[in-house]
DNA sequence: TAAAAATGTCTCAATATTGTGACATATTGC
DNA sequence: GCAATATGTCACAATATTGAGACATTTTTA
């Protein structure tokens, strides 16, 4: 049988990324445990969603790390970084809501100490890409890394929803992803 | 001053798009109304979401119909209406999210007959467009029914967190959605 | 200005949610 | 099988939220 822990934090990321104040009989139901066990594992509703943010972030740190060392083509990287946070699913999209109302600023800080430098890397190949005049040279870097933000979840939307197909819907999120900043291959 | 109703509702659709469960408390709070008040225009929390619902989707419908119209070239009715999208802000974030889960299938039918043929007359764009080869023949109109939802939301965001200009903010999203969609003036 | 309408304040009961204790039952490892 | 551990069930108090009544105060309107 599956941890109870881990079974907890993903049942409870389902919920919270659909509404944030689920009640924990809702997530204890999700997870097929009892309310009484989740309060086992965890103290309160705050301990709870602080356990989720980290497990999550670790996870979507890892896969996209992974991913960026899968290839030297920096295109490539940066493909393989798109894929992967594809395939994290509910996991993405939960850090994401919940660093959805910082700016980039805040943000950029706050993710490179606290989840590794995935982030810094993505900013890095951008930024030699954009000197390479490879991108639309009219776009900024905190606009191009919301949109990367915005075709993920996008496609892992259209997934769920029943709208796209799994294996199109990576395809489609690169082709307009590439086509959105005008990367020249 | 402002009609006591129109400033409830525009309170909370600005609570509840952030998180969908503001206590009543708070709605009352941001629209700078007591509880008691907000009551009385309001039997209860659904009756509250039912009316916000009503009315965005009217203003957003409204906005992009005439944006449609503002033009005879159909590419740039597709731009009118995406500029309006985004500068309807908070209002097109809110019914946005509110269908959010709906498959676009469901969609489709529910729009439609709801608030006008927006949609419809935008999905006769994208057929038509598509026939033409003027966009990447790959693509799903599904998909890019999705992707244009997703890069107005990035615009009315970006602005928000102030990332972008408010100028810059639709120049973008309108340059992003046509090299998504590879389409060709 | 005076009546009418709208809003605020204070109050209360009903309900929902939360966190935990006590104990029973099930599952695991040896 | 037995001890240890994990989980479930039920109960309980504490707290938060909701919806509404009664009446005062403010604002509108005629």
């Amino acid at each position: 049988m599956l941890d109870t822990r881990t079974k907890i934090i993903a049942a409870a990321v389902r919920c919270f990324r659909e509404n944030e104040s689920d009640s924990m009989e809702k997530v204890a139901d999700e997870a097929g445990v009892s309310r009484r066990t989740l309060h086992r594992y965890f103290e309160n509703r705050r301990d709870l969603i602080e356990c989720c943010k980290k497990e999550m972030l670790d996870s979507c740190n890892r896969a996209m790390n992974e991913a960026y060392e899968r290839d030297i083509d920096v295109v490539k990287k940066v493909r393989n970084m798109l894929f992967a946070a594809i395939e994290q699913g509910a996991n993405y999209s939960f850090i994401k809501r919940i660093y959805e109302r910082s700016a980039f600023s805040e943000l950029a800080g706050k993710k490179e100490s606290e989840s590794g430098d995935v982030k810094l890397k993505w900013l890095q190949i951008m930024q030699e890409l954009q000197k390479e005049h490879r991108i639309d040279r009219e776009l900024t870097i905190p606009w191009i890394f919301n949109l990367f933000g915005a075709i993920i979840e996008t496609s892992i939307y259209a997934v769920e929803s029943g709208d796209i197909a799994r294996n199109d819907s990576k395809k489609f999120a690169w082709a307009s992803f590439k086509g959105a900043i005008g990367l020249k291959e």
